[in-house]
DNA sequence: AATGAATGAGAGTTCATTCAT
DNA sequence: AATGAATGAACTCTCATTCAT
């Protein structure tokens, strides 16, 4: 009995609806994926869409809330690892890339979606996103402030700059393209460092 | 009789049907635009639409390729002078930053509703984008060539790195910020040539 | 232990819902209150409600069973008594006037949501209502035949006279008007008294 | 071709609708009737409803726009005529009646069905109907100085004892019961007359 | 006696597009 | 060149009710 099929089985319902609508938001958007097509994709009807979620959108953000959840804690875990702090930032820059390649559906859609949230969830996201960003530029004025890293740019900017690479690659990386998941990641988080020389 | 505004006067109606269409599609995306609200802004009606466009679609379209006309034209500009490569590469790279700020509406809707495209119209987009990446990736590699690039990262990554940047202005960028245009594009081409350097 | 709000406590459960829901339906309307909303509100869940009533509507019918009972023997009281036919009958005017306001919520119920029980239902209800009609008439006609009241008008007409005005109590009596039950019923009565006289 | 029939013909669609949602309104109530059935009704399509008037509520506003419009236009008439405060008053009284019974689904609705109005539209409805209410409470003010009605009863509460009895007229008057539209009028208008005698 | 997950039908509304004029 | 009435399909969401536990 015990299936691990999408449209059935003993995966609790909730879960499959999630899986679902990470996987349709992500290759369709989510203004052009239809309640109707969640639901047949999840095995379930409506009404137990309804029951475990108070909207569509409310579906999209608790996709939203585990993709921050996944990454700040790893981000966390590189930031306070026992090791010099260009060890660290390489470690992190390059931990982002791998694990968004693995997650390129919660990718695309946090980076595709994010504006289809009401005011008040995209306020929420943007708070968890800042928390996230401020935790990673941090990194980049401690090296900038030992003297490591160069000054030539401020470290908001010098954020912004890896974290669009990393946005990014939902458009270009292919699985079965010619560099790995861990290659792709080496090469950004090299160009940081390099970016970052004195 | 002339006047400016974009309600009526003298601008011809397919313009103004344009620029309310960009300004829309940036605001609200692609999805939540209606036609009637496209009509309205632009002071016209639905048949006068229907009249000069085939479709909604054909809307988007157009606003493409009027960007993509435009930064072909300035890359190439900028990558034929008479200076060295570092230069002109420097000066690509930090004219697309400007421009793209200059257009932040444009870019929004280029890198958010690229995907609402029917297959045959992205595939159109695509190839002109991809003579666009490979003439900026030209640069590189002449750059790398010639020796005064590092070669320690592939020159498509490097491409790559710089327009994920370029495509996340559009997510933080904020015209009241502290930074210019000017100044950020500097410090974009920067980090870029910086992180060439060998 | 033993509490008195409705959402908890020692009050039996069907007792709390049919509170619930005639707090509901009077606010609301019948069909703009849902179930969940009644079983929230008398701290109940649904399988409950079900548990003790077979369907919404059984629960519209209740509200209305308890409240023509009430009248029924109010005016069986008044009618009964030993008094002069136009004491009795002023009295029983005045009567239905004040337990009408003190009741404001079930007279709205009643005569905005009557329609909403089904041909079985409303054809039982009607027949209660029609008791109580008549035994009203029955003192205007026994007036009439004494010739304390005109017989101008058919007691029929008298009785729906009257009864309109009850009705139209819901739509504009405030509780902190000028006036007070008693005045209201007062006035009620006398007008009705007074177009009765020969 | 010119057919007079709802479903179809050279009625214009506007009206065809308004004609169906009254019809429909009075037989199942406002929250019972869909928009589905409606435009069955009218023979068109959801999309011309939409077209022409702005929410099913709108459609609801405008049965009573028309109710409105034509009671006041008539109780002008009556009160401004050239006659004794009584007759005039008696008039108004007895017309009121006839043009109710001559509309009863129009009447239905509008005393059913108010309270589904938007707390908007409610107010704007509340305050024409105040007016007409002001107008027949000027009268019987009018008859009470001038000495020819008792000013036992305050003018507002004689108007909404009329008029309770008024909106009860839905309730239980059948066309073909013993009474015509005529003769109820004048039944009713002579309780009231009889009620203000001094 | 009571739960609450799940159903399935139907609600009101939006919208890109067409077409007679 | 331009209108705007009308279409028809699809949309998100609600709800009374059932049933295994």
């Amino acid at each position: 009995m015990a299936r691990t099929t999408d449209g059935s089985g003993t995966t609790p319902v909730p879960r499959r609806l999630l899986a679902a609508a990470t996987r349709l938001f992500a290759e369709q958007g989510y203004d052009r994926t239809s309640v109707q097509e969640i639901v047949e994709a999840a095995g379930v009807t409506k009404g137990a869409l309804y029951h475990y979620f108070g909207s569509k959108e409310d579906l999209l953000h608790e996709v939203y809330a585990r993709v921050l959840r996944l990454q700040q804690e790893r981000l966390d875990a590189f930031a306070d690892a026992d090791a010099p702090v260009e060890r660290r930032l390489r470690d992190a820059a390059a931990d982002v890339v791998v694990t968004t390649i693995e997650n390129l559906d919660d990718a695309s859609i946090f980076f595709r979606s994010m504006h289809h949230l009401s005011p008040e969830k995209n306020k929420q996201v943007r708070a968890e996103r800042r928390r996230y960003h401020e935790r990673f530029r941090a990194l980049v004025e401690e090296g900038q402030r030992s003297g490591v890293f160069s000054t030539a740019t401020p470290a908001d900017l010098v954020v912004d700059y890896h974290f669009g690479s990393v946005h990014h690659l939902s458009t270009w990386y292919r699985p079965n393209g010619p560099l790995g998941p861990r290659e792709v990641a080496d090469h950004l988080a090299d160009l940081l460092l390099r970016a970052l020389r004195p």
